[in-house]
DNA sequence: AGTGCACATGAAAACCATTGTCGACTCAGA
DNA sequence: TCTGAGTCGACAATGGTTTTCATGTGCACT
Protein backbone atom coordinates (compact mmCIF):
# COMPACT_ATOMS: atom_id res chain seq x y z
CA UNK A 1 0.00 0.00 0.00
CA UNK A 2 1.88 2.90 -1.04
CA UNK A 3 1.27 6.97 0.16
CA UNK A 4 -0.94 7.37 -2.21
CA UNK A 5 -3.41 4.54 -1.77
CA UNK A 6 -3.78 4.87 1.51
CA UNK A 7 -4.34 9.06 0.95
CA UNK A 8 -7.63 8.11 -1.05
CA UNK A 9 -9.01 5.39 1.26
CA UNK A 10 -8.51 7.57 3.53
CA UNK A 11 -10.42 10.32 2.13
CA UNK A 12 -13.03 8.12 0.96
CA UNK A 13 -13.14 6.87 4.29
CA UNK A 14 -13.51 10.23 5.44
CA UNK A 15 -16.22 11.77 3.44
CA UNK A 16 -20.08 11.50 3.65
CA UNK A 17 -22.07 9.98 1.11
CA UNK A 18 -21.15 9.91 -2.58
CA UNK A 19 -17.51 11.30 -3.79
CA UNK A 20 -16.38 11.28 -7.91
CA UNK A 21 -13.01 10.88 -8.89
CA UNK A 22 -12.73 14.12 -9.57
CA UNK A 23 -13.72 15.46 -6.21
CA UNK A 24 -11.61 13.40 -4.38
CA UNK A 25 -8.40 14.28 -6.56
CA UNK A 26 -9.72 18.39 -5.76
CA UNK A 27 -10.02 17.51 -2.21
CA UNK A 28 -7.00 15.44 -2.09
CA UNK A 29 -4.50 18.35 -3.89
CA UNK A 30 -6.86 20.90 -1.44
CA UNK A 31 -4.88 19.27 1.30
CA UNK A 32 -2.12 19.38 0.26
CA UNK A 33 -1.38 15.71 -1.24
CA UNK A 34 0.59 15.30 -4.33
CA UNK A 35 -1.42 12.67 -6.55
CA UNK A 36 -2.33 12.53 -10.03
CA UNK A 37 -5.43 12.10 -11.06
CA UNK A 38 -4.79 9.05 -12.87
CA UNK A 39 -3.58 7.69 -9.64
CA UNK A 40 -7.31 8.14 -7.95
CA UNK A 41 -8.91 6.65 -10.54
CA UNK A 42 -6.64 3.61 -10.13
CA UNK A 43 -6.71 3.84 -6.55
CA UNK A 44 -10.65 3.72 -6.55
CA UNK A 45 -10.70 0.76 -8.87
CA UNK A 46 -8.62 -1.50 -6.88
CA UNK A 47 -10.77 -0.72 -3.95
CA UNK A 48 -14.20 -1.49 -5.95
CA UNK A 49 -12.79 -4.82 -7.12
CA UNK A 50 -11.92 -5.20 -3.55
CA UNK A 51 -15.11 -4.89 -2.48
CA UNK A 52 -13.96 -2.08 0.24
CA UNK A 53 -16.27 0.65 -1.45
CA UNK A 54 -19.05 0.81 -3.30
CA UNK A 55 -19.32 2.31 -6.86
CA UNK A 56 -22.19 2.85 -8.87
CA UNK A 57 -23.13 5.70 -12.07
CA UNK A 58 -25.20 8.96 -11.72
CA UNK A 59 -27.55 9.94 -14.60
CA UNK A 60 -24.95 11.72 -16.09
CA UNK A 61 -22.65 9.29 -16.54
CA UNK A 62 -20.19 9.82 -14.02
CA UNK A 63 -19.12 7.01 -11.22
CA UNK A 64 -19.23 7.61 -7.76
CA UNK A 65 -17.67 5.88 -4.76
CA UNK A 66 -18.79 5.85 -1.42
CA UNK A 67 -17.42 3.60 1.65
CA UNK A 68 -19.43 0.76 2.29
CA UNK A 69 -19.34 -0.99 5.52
CA UNK A 70 -19.01 -4.68 4.86
CA UNK A 71 -21.92 -7.09 4.47
CA UNK A 72 -24.88 -6.90 2.23
CA UNK A 73 -26.90 -3.98 2.69
CA UNK A 74 -28.78 -1.19 0.34
CA UNK A 75 -28.85 2.57 0.04
CA UNK A 76 -31.16 5.26 0.60
CA UNK A 77 -29.76 8.45 -0.27
CA UNK A 78 -30.95 12.24 -0.62
CA UNK A 79 -31.04 13.14 -4.20
CA UNK A 80 -30.24 16.72 -3.20
CA UNK A 81 -27.26 16.28 -0.60
CA UNK A 82 -26.15 13.27 -1.21
CA UNK A 83 -26.48 12.07 2.43
CA UNK A 84 -26.63 7.80 2.22
CA UNK A 85 -28.44 5.58 4.78
CA UNK A 86 -27.16 1.46 4.72
CA UNK A 87 -30.19 -0.11 5.30
CA UNK A 88 -31.06 -3.63 5.77
CA UNK A 89 -33.86 -5.62 3.46
CA UNK A 90 -33.96 -9.08 4.11
CA UNK A 91 -37.93 -8.58 2.48
CA UNK A 92 -36.33 -7.87 -0.60
CA UNK A 93 -33.91 -10.24 -0.79
CA UNK A 94 -36.50 -12.73 -0.26
CA UNK A 95 -38.04 -11.55 -2.91
CA UNK A 96 -35.10 -11.06 -5.23
CA UNK A 97 -34.38 -15.00 -4.41
CA UNK A 98 -38.35 -16.21 -4.91
CA UNK A 99 -39.33 -13.79 -8.16
CA UNK A 100 -35.64 -15.40 -9.80
CA UNK A 101 -36.19 -18.82 -8.89
CA UNK A 102 -40.04 -18.99 -10.35
CA UNK A 103 -38.35 -17.92 -13.55
CA UNK A 104 -35.70 -20.46 -13.28
CA UNK A 105 -32.65 -18.16 -12.97
CA UNK A 106 -29.54 -18.83 -11.23
CA UNK A 107 -26.40 -16.82 -9.82
CA UNK A 108 -28.77 -14.23 -8.58
CA UNK A 109 -27.61 -11.01 -7.74
CA UNK A 110 -29.55 -7.74 -7.37
CA UNK A 111 -29.44 -3.86 -7.24
CA UNK A 112 -31.56 -1.35 -4.75
CA UNK A 113 -31.12 1.51 -4.27
CA UNK A 114 -33.77 4.45 -3.14
CA UNK A 115 -33.88 7.61 -3.60
CA UNK A 116 -35.60 10.43 -2.26
CA UNK A 117 -35.52 13.88 -0.77
CA UNK A 118 -34.20 13.74 3.71
CA UNK A 119 -35.56 15.17 6.03
CA UNK A 120 -33.22 18.52 6.38
CA UNK A 121 -33.58 19.20 2.57
CA UNK A 122 -37.37 18.80 2.55
CA UNK A 123 -37.51 21.53 5.28
CA UNK B 1 -44.39 11.60 -35.13
CA UNK B 2 -41.96 11.84 -38.08
CA UNK B 3 -40.33 8.74 -39.97
CA UNK B 4 -37.41 8.94 -38.29
CA UNK B 5 -39.08 9.03 -34.64
CA UNK B 6 -40.83 5.74 -35.80
CA UNK B 7 -38.69 3.52 -36.46
CA UNK B 8 -37.09 3.90 -33.35
CA UNK B 9 -39.72 3.29 -31.57
CA UNK B 10 -40.32 0.75 -33.53
CA UNK B 11 -36.57 -1.05 -33.59
CA UNK B 12 -36.81 -0.72 -29.78
CA UNK B 13 -40.20 -2.30 -29.88
CA UNK B 14 -38.77 -4.96 -32.18
CA UNK B 15 -35.20 -5.51 -29.68
CA UNK B 16 -35.21 -7.97 -26.99
CA UNK B 17 -33.17 -6.81 -24.01
CA UNK B 18 -31.35 -3.89 -23.81
CA UNK B 19 -30.28 -2.04 -26.59
CA UNK B 20 -27.53 1.45 -26.62
CA UNK B 21 -28.32 4.22 -29.06
CA UNK B 22 -25.26 3.51 -30.92
CA UNK B 23 -26.80 -0.05 -31.86
CA UNK B 24 -29.94 1.43 -32.37
CA UNK B 25 -28.29 3.30 -35.04
CA UNK B 26 -25.96 0.66 -36.47
CA UNK B 27 -29.38 -1.15 -36.60
CA UNK B 28 -31.20 1.07 -38.37
CA UNK B 29 -28.70 1.92 -40.88
CA UNK B 30 -28.34 -1.68 -41.72
CA UNK B 31 -31.71 -1.73 -42.07
CA UNK B 32 -31.65 0.82 -45.14
CA UNK B 33 -33.06 3.35 -42.45
CA UNK B 34 -31.76 6.77 -43.21
CA UNK B 35 -31.01 8.48 -40.08
CA UNK B 36 -28.60 10.31 -38.26
CA UNK B 37 -27.30 9.14 -34.97
CA UNK B 38 -28.01 12.66 -32.88
CA UNK B 39 -31.44 11.84 -33.72
CA UNK B 40 -31.54 7.95 -32.76
CA UNK B 41 -30.24 10.08 -29.25
CA UNK B 42 -33.46 12.78 -29.18
CA UNK B 43 -36.02 10.09 -30.60
CA UNK B 44 -35.09 7.77 -27.14
CA UNK B 45 -34.59 10.87 -24.62
CA UNK B 46 -37.83 11.84 -25.86
CA UNK B 47 -39.38 7.90 -25.46
CA UNK B 48 -37.40 7.83 -21.91
CA UNK B 49 -38.71 11.61 -21.43
CA UNK B 50 -42.47 9.95 -21.75
CA UNK B 51 -42.14 6.59 -20.11
CA UNK B 52 -42.67 4.34 -22.62
CA UNK B 53 -38.96 3.02 -23.10
CA UNK B 54 -36.84 2.43 -19.48
CA UNK B 55 -33.27 3.72 -19.36
CA UNK B 56 -30.50 2.56 -17.18
CA UNK B 57 -26.66 2.60 -17.37
CA UNK B 58 -24.33 -0.36 -18.07
CA UNK B 59 -21.16 -0.28 -15.81
CA UNK B 60 -18.83 1.02 -18.88
CA UNK B 61 -21.30 4.38 -18.94
CA UNK B 62 -22.81 3.84 -21.54
CA UNK B 63 -26.90 4.24 -21.44
CA UNK B 64 -28.89 1.81 -22.31
CA UNK B 65 -32.95 1.02 -23.33
CA UNK B 66 -35.54 -1.03 -23.29
CA UNK B 67 -39.12 -1.25 -24.75
CA UNK B 68 -41.27 -1.52 -21.54
CA UNK B 69 -45.04 -2.32 -20.82
CA UNK B 70 -46.76 0.68 -18.79
CA UNK B 71 -46.91 0.80 -15.14
CA UNK B 72 -44.36 0.75 -12.61
CA UNK B 73 -42.34 -2.88 -12.13
CA UNK B 74 -39.33 -4.34 -11.78
CA UNK B 75 -36.81 -6.26 -14.19
CA UNK B 76 -35.14 -9.51 -14.33
CA UNK B 77 -32.68 -9.97 -16.41
CA UNK B 78 -30.18 -12.15 -17.66
CA UNK B 79 -26.82 -11.31 -17.69
CA UNK B 80 -25.36 -13.40 -20.77
CA UNK B 81 -28.26 -12.93 -23.31
CA UNK B 82 -29.86 -9.67 -21.88
CA UNK B 83 -33.44 -12.01 -22.15
CA UNK B 84 -35.32 -9.79 -19.48
CA UNK B 85 -38.35 -10.47 -17.89
CA UNK B 86 -40.96 -7.92 -15.98
CA UNK B 87 -41.98 -8.45 -12.85
CA UNK B 88 -44.29 -6.95 -10.12
CA UNK B 89 -43.09 -6.51 -6.72
CA UNK B 90 -45.76 -5.08 -4.33
CA UNK B 91 -43.08 -6.61 -1.64
CA UNK B 92 -40.09 -4.25 -2.37
CA UNK B 93 -42.79 -1.40 -3.09
CA UNK B 94 -44.01 -1.43 0.19
CA UNK B 95 -40.71 -2.02 1.48
CA UNK B 96 -39.05 1.28 0.17
CA UNK B 97 -42.13 3.04 1.79
CA UNK B 98 -41.54 1.52 4.93
CA UNK B 99 -37.17 2.02 5.21
CA UNK B 100 -38.01 5.86 3.59
CA UNK B 101 -40.37 6.79 6.00
CA UNK B 102 -38.53 5.09 8.69
CA UNK B 103 -35.95 7.68 7.69
CA UNK B 104 -38.07 10.41 7.13
CA UNK B 105 -37.17 10.47 3.33
CA UNK B 106 -39.94 11.92 0.92
CA UNK B 107 -40.49 11.89 -2.36
CA UNK B 108 -39.25 8.59 -2.46
CA UNK B 109 -38.28 6.71 -6.12
CA UNK B 110 -36.66 3.48 -6.12
CA UNK B 111 -34.28 1.35 -8.94
CA UNK B 112 -34.42 -2.31 -8.37
CA UNK B 113 -32.93 -4.60 -11.23
CA UNK B 114 -32.15 -8.30 -10.96
CA UNK B 115 -29.84 -10.19 -12.30
CA UNK B 116 -29.12 -13.80 -12.80
CA UNK B 117 -29.08 -16.18 -15.16
CA UNK B 118 -31.42 -17.49 -17.40
CA UNK B 119 -32.84 -21.48 -17.72
CA UNK B 120 -31.60 -21.33 -21.07
CA UNK B 121 -27.73 -19.78 -20.80
CA UNK B 122 -27.38 -22.08 -17.82
CA UNK B 123 -28.00 -25.48 -19.37
C1' DA C 1 26.71 1.61 -1.22
C1' DG C 2 25.69 -0.67 -5.76
C1' DT C 3 22.79 -3.46 -8.96
C1' DG C 4 18.65 -5.38 -10.79
C1' DC C 5 13.93 -5.62 -11.19
C1' DA C 6 8.96 -5.52 -10.55
C1' DC C 7 5.67 -2.41 -9.85
C1' DA C 8 3.53 2.33 -9.02
C1' DT C 9 3.11 6.95 -10.63
C1' DG C 10 1.34 10.74 -13.42
C1' DA C 11 1.38 14.07 -17.48
C1' DA C 12 -0.24 13.93 -21.69
C1' DA C 13 -2.71 11.79 -25.35
C1' DA C 14 -6.26 8.79 -26.83
C1' DC C 15 -10.93 7.16 -26.37
C1' DC C 16 -15.67 7.40 -26.92
C1' DA C 17 -20.54 8.20 -25.60
C1' DT C 18 -23.09 12.06 -25.49
C1' DT C 19 -24.48 16.89 -26.44
C1' DG C 20 -24.36 21.45 -28.85
C1' DT C 21 -24.39 24.01 -33.13
C1' DC C 22 -26.38 25.60 -37.08
C1' DG C 23 -27.75 25.49 -41.85
C1' DA C 24 -31.02 22.62 -44.54
C1' DC C 25 -35.32 20.66 -44.89
C1' DT C 26 -40.47 19.65 -44.12
C1' DC C 27 -44.95 20.74 -43.92
C1' DA C 28 -49.11 22.98 -42.35
C1' DG C 29 -51.56 27.10 -42.53
C1' DA C 30 -52.34 31.89 -44.28
C1' DT D 1 -46.46 30.83 -52.92
C1' DC D 2 -44.85 32.87 -48.54
C1' DT D 3 -43.99 32.17 -43.57
C1' DG D 4 -42.75 30.10 -39.43
C1' DA D 5 -42.27 26.51 -36.25
C1' DG D 6 -40.37 22.38 -35.76
C1' DT D 7 -37.21 18.48 -37.11
C1' DC D 8 -33.06 16.59 -39.06
C1' DG D 9 -28.22 15.44 -39.24
C1' DA D 10 -23.12 16.30 -40.34
C1' DC D 11 -19.77 18.04 -37.73
C1' DA D 12 -17.47 19.97 -33.76
C1' DA D 13 -17.09 20.26 -28.96
C1' DT D 14 -17.41 18.36 -24.32
C1' DG D 15 -15.90 15.78 -20.55
C1' DG D 16 -15.25 11.62 -17.81
C1' DT D 17 -12.36 7.75 -18.11
C1' DT D 18 -8.53 4.86 -19.79
C1' DT D 19 -4.14 4.07 -22.06
C1' DT D 20 0.52 5.09 -22.94
C1' DC D 21 5.05 5.50 -21.75
C1' DA D 22 8.93 7.61 -19.52
C1' DT D 23 10.22 8.07 -14.92
C1' DG D 24 10.38 7.12 -9.97
C1' DT D 25 10.39 4.08 -5.96
C1' DG D 26 10.73 0.26 -2.79
C1' DC D 27 13.14 -3.87 -1.95
C1' DA D 28 15.98 -8.11 -2.11
C1' DC D 29 20.43 -9.56 -2.81
C1' DT D 30 25.65 -8.69 -3.07
ZN1 LIG E 1 -30.54 15.79 1.89
ZN1 LIG F 1 -29.98 -7.07 -1.14
ZN1 LIG G 1 -29.80 -16.03 -20.79
ZN1 LIG H 1 -40.87 -0.65 -7.58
Amino acid sequence: MTRQRQAVAHAIAAADGFRSAQELHADLRRAGEAIGLTTVYRALQALADAGEIDALRTAGGEAVYRRCSAGHHHHLVCRHCGNTVEVAGPAVERWAERVAAEHGFRDVTHQVEVFGTCARCSR
